[in-house]
DNA sequence: ACAAAAAGTTAGCCGTCACTAACTTTATAC
DNA sequence: GTATAAAGTTAGTGACGGCTAACTTTTTGT
């Protein structure tokens, strides 16, 4: 019977999803450290472990032992007592993270989300949009935004 | 100098987001597992621990360890080897993930984006939607689907 | 009815990401 | 230049959400 068969295949496309939600999580917090540090270092000159703990809303403690992992991956290297810095693949992550960021967040604000709103549901949305959405976000923004053309 | 408070409101605010995100994916599990259990028993008329599995994509034990913890928090009951029930909250949290999940699904559809992927994308981005977003969401949709009308 | 298969459970393991508490190092103020 | 404050580190704990392996119970097929 080919019904068995389809609902199986569903299942099997079902937990293929939940598989890629559940790497993405994986990935979730190395992409915002490694997207802050950049700001931290552009706009402070550099940053700093109790600086991180700050703006994520965590402990020193957390944010050290994030940073070590992130060092184990390669993303940042950091000596004892002294500031972070991004790795070549740290930077190339940060900038790919940060116009992903911004690109859902407007968005949300072309789509007529106030602006906390929108930057606080980016800081999650943004990391479970696949590369075909985010070019659906920027049709649609070239869409709609051309407000400038009025 | 108020150019410091400033940039102390600015960190204030960016963690508070953060905060956010985590508790979205604290709650994000039980969501998933109460949506499936829910389809499953209206569409096979019953939630057995072997089909969540399959499912999910995840061992027998791991859905043994979810449902025992979904049961702690009053969302399922279940007596050993038999299947899974949903308590009325159970229920309640089950419908509103699966609205949710819908809206976000078809609002994704809406824009262009491909079948597999709005289902793929939903099964992340449902879980970090504000209710101003759906709201918006949900205007877009009336805005756009009205093609019934042509 | 009973053997074999399927399903469910339990135990023990691991990595992540939180925390607190105690400690060390660095920076600041006087 | 030294005491104090701030920052950073380390150690130990815990929940969550995964896993495998071994075991028990239920279901199925003959
Ligand atoms: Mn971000
Ligand atoms: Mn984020
Ligand atoms: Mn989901
Ligand atoms: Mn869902």
């Amino acid at each position: 019977m080919t019904d068995t068969d389809d609902r199986e295949q569903e299942a099997k496309r079902h937990a293929e999803r939940f598989q890629r939600v559940r790497e993405a999580h994986q990935t979730e917090v190395a992409e915002d450290y490694v997207e802050l540090i950049a700001r931290l270092i552009d706009e402070t000159g550099e940053a700093r472990v109790v600086d991180l703990a700050v703006w994520l809303g965590v402990t020193n403690a957390t944010v050290n032992n994030t940073v070590q992992r992130l060092q184990r991956d390669g993303l940042v290297t950091s000596k004892p007592y002294r500031s972070i810095f991004l790795t070549e693949a740290g930077r190339e992550l940060a900038e790919s993270s940060h116009q992903r960021h911004i690109l859902v967040r407007d968005f949300l604000l072309a789509l007529g989300v106030g602006e906390e709103t929108a930057e606080a549901d980016a800081e999650g949305i943004e990391h479970h949009v696949s590369a075909e959405t985010l070019t659906a976000f920027r049709r649609h923004l070239k869409a709609t935004k051309p407000k400038k053309g009025n």
